[in-house]
DNA sequence: CGGTATCCCTGCGGATACTG
DNA sequence: CAGTATCCGCAGGGATACCG
């Protein structure tokens, strides 16, 4: 594990092309809604209905199809119970939930920096008046 | 710092929405060149055409309203040398640096998963056609 | 070389209606 | 309730041409 990561690490310091494969994996975890999802689906299962209410503002179309992507992935479980009306649960797969600590930690970050960039940003609009 | 944390993971496992100052700053964060300059400002600082050599298939809009972004939230700075032909460098700022750890935390972690998440989609695939 | 401005088109993603 | 299909507006972002 460590050669590997040291093996990344070459790899971002060298050329960046070659780091294609975490670019494609980037595109996974990337995503307006992504992030939510996984967030939402973090303490137990949810049903549709539940994570369209949970997430603020996303459109039944965006959550499935962001669902869609986890599962094709292997990051979000679908179980469907043969019952009418038809119930529908998302759960995480181990494999989703070992995504959760990264995202923190870019959670974390800009929990920490956000004041600092949004000062920055003003002074980087006054500095622009003149 | 340690209570600041436990109230975003407050936020977090409570309402979505809640969290909405962490969204904005992920939408800093996000992007889909973001993260290669970031990288690419790593070691050293870089000249506009250096970048655009490095990241390989970047118009030139693209990096320079990426880099124009991170100067705004102050993650970059930009220095110009007032000699001809015109020499600008861009570099990362204390603050920019902060950023590259939680970066690597996803990277090792698209690294270390994406042949699962390779596996998990043909599975994926095979079973779709039954 | 560094940067802006303009044109233009693809596709993301929202709203709506419909099926099982 | 879960999911698909269709329409469509608009902005992200590429290509090009042009300034300092």
């Amino acid at each position: 594990m460590t050669k590997h990561r040291q093996t990344l690490e070459d790899k971002v310091a060298g050329q960046l092309n070659a780091i294609e494969g975490t670019r494609q994996g980037l595109e996974v975890v990337s995503g307006k809604w992504t992030i939510l999802v996984v967030f939402a689906l973090k303490q137990e299962q949810r049903r549709l209905s539940d994570l369209q209410r949970m997430i603020e503002g996303i459109s039944q179309k965006m959550l499935i199809q962001t669902l869609r992507k986890l599962e094709y992935y292997g990051l979000v479980e679908r179980t469907v119970y043969p019952v009418v009306p038809p119930k529908v649960e998302y759960a995480l797969t181990p494999l989703g939930f070992t995504l959760l600590e990264p995202l923190y930690a870019i959670c974390h970050w800009t929990d920490d920096h956000w004041v600092q960039m949004q000062t920055a940003a003003q002074q980087f609009q006054e500095k622009e008046k003149s």
